[in-house]
RNA sequence: GGAUCGGUGCCCGAGUGGCCAAAGGGAUCUGGCUGUAAACCAGACGGCUCAGCCUACGGGGGUUCGAAUCCCUCCCGGUCCA
């Protein structure tokens, strides 16, 4: 059994530390850990996965996680990771987005009484920064700080080293915002270390130093590596146009999430079940072995996709996305049973089509803009024109192809694609 | 407030009166090869009632036979000065 560190080492999860002394007390347990998120939008996304689980790494090393989330920051914006100034969100947005993002944040960490001290907290930082006047905030925290400081900030600097970009003095105040969190959370709490991704850095490290001028106590901090792809770029696209993949089963199906998974590259696979799965090392190694023995098997990648299903969606929806992955990709859809078809099709996007218009044929075009899989029937026609487009996983040429009532399948339903991967299910009503 | 530069398609970015639905690159999509991988090759990439038409170069107005390109005005951003 590997030490704490020892497990968070080896799964290359420690990009930097503020203090090598932390490990020792990680390896002992006991400590109180904080991660933060910006409540953005109303659910979380694959780039918070990593901080998500190794929070609750820590958590099941004998640690307590909060979770803070942002419902204070969140009205300003971290300038890091940006390359410009965003927009801001109303106040009802934000607090409507932390309560979605609570739901979610439950499911990887153990909020129950009985884990006894390693229970997580679920905090928001609005509940500080809200009643914080500015009086009081310039006294209490910005007076720790130079602007000397503040502006050598990589997520600063990088804004204001740009020709065509500037930074507002609000989201420059951000950092110290982050600051103050960490400060409360000690205070409050008893919290000692913070953790995030690469860009929190310079915000974490203030932090730091914020604990230590308020209340003489060591805190620590420690970063994870960005997660990329193998060609180096932003890990968390959806394998189809720009998409976010959410973990709200409403935005991202649990088929679509394990699809992302089952679709990534062998060169990134042992990476991300290092990341983001609870399987042994040993076990990841043979995986590692299998991926480079028999690749087209891609057990690596199934493990993988399981495995963080599972863990957003749970064991029933995971086993209901591999069915309906087995199912598709046989390329049979045709000649799957009725109950089967509507299983699997409940996982992919869905519409109703009146029956009068089947009757009389529906030109495809039109079927596959209306449904959404295309966005427009321009593009309805370049699918069809490049092959890529699928009437019950069979090629339909010609412009003018239509879907009459001979393609329906049980009578009522017609499975349509395009490319490999977009299914889409029309039920005839 | 003054000076000055700039705002082009998903992004970057060329284009300074007609040949511009707008070069080039990236991203994306589709097909091929494979393993629902990567790389590579090919094609596509504003919309439509598609050999034509419509909408588009920050917004509005104007000049012109004709404007992304010229003029006016407004909005937004950068830089410097006060």
């Amino acid at each position: 059994m590997p030490t704490t560190t020892e497990d968070l080492r080896a799964r290359g999860l420690v990009h930097q530390v503020t203090d090598e002394a932390l490990f020792e007390r990680l390896d002992a347990g006991g400590l109180t850990v904080y991660a933060g998120f910006d409540p953005t939008a109303d659910s979380l996304h694959i780039g918070h996965l990593l901080q998500l689980c190794t929070l609750r790494r820590l958590q099941l090393a004998g640690h307590r996680p909060i979770a803070l989330a942002g419902g204070g920051t969140g009205m300003i914006g971290d300038p890091g990771g940006k390359s410009a100034e965003r927009p801001l969100l109303s106040v009802e947005e934000i607090r409507s987005n932390v309560e979605s993002i609570r739901g979610q944040l439950a499911r990887f960490l153990d909020f129950d009484d009985a884990a006894g001290p390693t229970r997580a907290l679920l905090l928001d930082n609005a509940d500080w920064l809200s009643p914080l006047t500015v009086l009081e905030f310039l006294r209490d925290v910005g007076k720790n700080f130079t602007v000397n400081q503040m502006v050598a900030k990589e997520s600063v600097r990088s804004r204001l080293e740009r020709p065509d970009q500037g930074i507002t003095y609000t989201e420059f105040s951000y950092m110290l915002l982050q600051a103050y969190d960490f400060a409360r959370l000690n205070e409050d709490h008893g919290c000692t270390l913070q953790i995030g991704g690469s860009d929190q850095w310079g915000n974490i490290t203030m932090g730091i130093e914020l604990v230590h001028r308020r209340s003489g106590d060591k805190a620590y901090g420690l970063t994870s590596p960005l997660v990329t792809k193998a060609d180096g770029t932003k890990f968390g696209k959806s394998e189809s146009g720009n998409d976010r993949v959410w973990l709200d089963a409403g935005r991202t199906s649990p088929y679509r999430l394990y699809q992302f998974f089952l679709g990534v590259e062998d060169a990134m696979v042992g990476t991300y079940l290092r990341y983001f799965t609870y399987l042994d090392l040993d076990e990841i190694t043979e995986l590692d072995q299998a991926t480079e023995q028999r690749p087209h098997e891609r057990a690596a990648q199934r493990a993988l996709a399981a495995a963080v299903v599972s863990l957003v969606h749970g064991e029933s929806e995971c086993a209901r996305a591999q069915e309906a992955s087995a199912a598709l990709f046989s390329g049979r859809v045709a000649t799957l049973d009725e109950a089967t078809l509507l299983d699997v099709a409940s996982e992919v996007p869905a519409s109703t089509l009146a029956a009068a218009r089947v009757a009389d044929g529906v030109l495809l075009v039109d079927l596959l803009a209306e449904t959404g899989l295309v966005a427009s029937k321009g593009e309805a026609r370049r699918a069809i024109e490049q092959n890529g487009a699928f009437v019950n996983d069979e090629v339909r040429p010609g412009l003018d192809a239509l879907v009459t009532g001979d393609d329906l399948l049980h009578g009522r339903y017609v499975v349509l694609r395009r490319g490999k991967r977009s299914y889409h299910l029309v039920t005839v009503a």
